[in-house]
DNA sequence: ATGAAAGCGCTAACAG
DNA sequence: CTGTTAGCGCTTTCAT
């Protein structure tokens, strides 16, 4: 591996000038030296230490993007919206997945700037100490969560409310009588605010909110799954607002199972819109978030703050109702 | 942010003593300035500049992973395997989403080589110039995809050709006497082994490869749904072989539409065993391919070849047939 | 048990 | 138009 040092010496002038040249900035070069250094540096297979570069810039282009899971389809896609974007703008990501578990999210904080990323995105716990994040010196930017923090940060969400007013109110337009809601029981701001939507829907057309209703568990199939199982216990049932596609899959899985007709009998909707929702059966009539923007805006507001220009520190996106088979 | 050398100085001690004592290397140092040294980088909250000491080492203990898109639900499982294992042997993965496409391959292998990563594990496009790779001399293993490569290189795969004679063979013993199969056009190895498995059960049991009976796009849901209709059009089917779960879940979607019955009319059987699968209805029978550990495997190879431990660079895991509702 | 000093590969101010 | 030089923050050898 040759170093700056060597294709100067092959070249005949200084590092400086090898630099310059690289770097773009050679206005002041000679066609011909230029001609010559870029030369050996191709023949060469010279390749730029870009380690000594950032510790001497103090930028590494690096992102850092923490996130619970990429094997959640939710996830992966934000994920790709920000490495497109990252790439597209000359960054890099690292990616981390913390399972939502706080000890991990704060051993990545910690990696990632001994790393010195020039910032972060992430997905935090709520119940994360917020000092953690406060004690963070690098431009970060919140996703999917709405946390307070004490300081100037980014935050990149969409109208949870509003989301699960409009599903939970489309089931009631659809004859639904019965509505069930399964979600997460995790305390934070979005999972309280799709309470609230599910709720406030119920009460503006005339319903009473009937908490043997509600099952919380978590984001995933499984709780899906038992969730159905819960609401089908405590009595009639014909419609589910589900809190996730993922809850929305596994509900409609014991739907099947018992052998209940969707949407004749029972009708779901979920929330997020992933990919493969299209694609069950019935196929999923949802709440739908811009998923992949949510992953470009994240990176475009971050790299807003790292390079200093005026941005708007809170970004709410819109959801929109995908009305498909299961309602 | 405190620098080693303002950490030294409120220690009242050489920078020398503090990278000794702040990497274990103490056996000669004394344990009050060690307790002293150590209280005052908590106290400072005192990060060491990773970029510092990596240039110096020459180790960023960092690793490139090069994919087709994080939002297949295969490659997910793959990152997180590979994510989880490097996170617990210290390392960091940035990841790189290249739509198999060469160009973005050969320029994420660039950017790689300039952010100095350790290794590099990469799922290959078989018509990317083996050169670039050649020319790369980073530590590599290519996961699933097997090139030959002029130089040592690690290589982790599954057995294609026996997945794809599984399933075949699988769906003959269920009474399939017309098995169509719809798979990738691209022309690479695990494309290529995962037809001729798929012939050789046919032949194998006394059945004529029927060309008809073959359609070949992409691994994708949508390729699915167009070779399912492409098969119904050239005649009787009752049985189709997938070269991926994708495939099969488009397939099943084109054979519900047409209200055929599964399985009682067409037999479906995927490869890969993503985690969805289960979850679509029918639940798909499919060859499952040990996902996340290819993902582990693939670092601690890689690993292994960083350390210069001696270690096999074949690796070859089993796919078993995992039978669900579909077939 | 601790420190001085060299140097990793690069950039950028300044000099010429 | 090009070169000299200092220094980014750290590790490590060698002295003491």
């Amino acid at each position: 591996m040759p170093t700056i040092k060597e294709i100067a010496e092959l070249a005949k002038v200084s590092t400086a000038t090898v630099s310059k040249v690289l770097n773009g900035k050679d206005k002041y070069i000679s066609e011909k030296t230029r001609q010559r250094i870029l030369e050996i540096v191709e023949k060469e297979g010279y390749i730029p230490n870009g380690i000594a570069k950032s510790l001497k810039i103090k930028k590494t282009r690096t992102i850092g993007l923490i996130i619970p899971d990429v094997m959640n389809p939710f996830f992966a896609e934000v994920a790709r919206g920000a490495e497109d974007t990252a790439e597209e703008r000359g960054y890099i990501v690292i990616i981390c997945n913390s399972d939502n578990r706080i000890d991990k999210e704060e051993r990545y904080l910690n990696i990632l700037q001994e790393k010195m990323v020039d910032g972060i995105i992430m997905t935090a716990s709520e119940s994360m100490a917020s000092q953690t994040i406060e004690r963070c010196n690098i431009p970060m930017v919140l996703v999917d969560r709405d946390i307070d923090i004490n300081k100037p940060i980014g935050h990149i969400t969409v109208n949870n409310e509003e989301g699960t007013f409009m599903a939970t109110s489309h089931l009631i337009k659809k004859g639904c009588k019965n509505i069930g809601f399964i979600s997460s029981k995790i305390v934070n701001k979005l999972s309280k605010e799709r309470l609230e939507g599910y709720k406030r829907a119920l009460k503006e057309h005339g319903f009473t909110v009937d908490e043997d209703r509600i099952y919380l568990e978590n984001y995933n199939v499984e709780s899906g799954y038992r969730g159905a199982s819960h609401l089908l216990n405590k009595g009639d049932i014909d419609g589910i607002c589900c809190g996730n596609d993922l809850i929305a899959i596994g509900a409609i899985r014991l739907l099947k199972e018992r052998g209940i007709r969707i949407p004749e009998e029972v009708k779901i909707i979920g929330f997020d819109n992933i990919s493969i929702s299209k694609y069950i059966d019935p196929p999923l009539s949802t709440i739908a978030q811009p998923i992949y923007k949510i992953g470009q805006e994240s990176v475009n507001m971050l790299i807003s703050i790292i390079e200093r220009k005026r941005t708007s520190l809170n970004k709410v996106l819109h959801v929109e109702l995908v009305e498909r088979g299961s309602c």
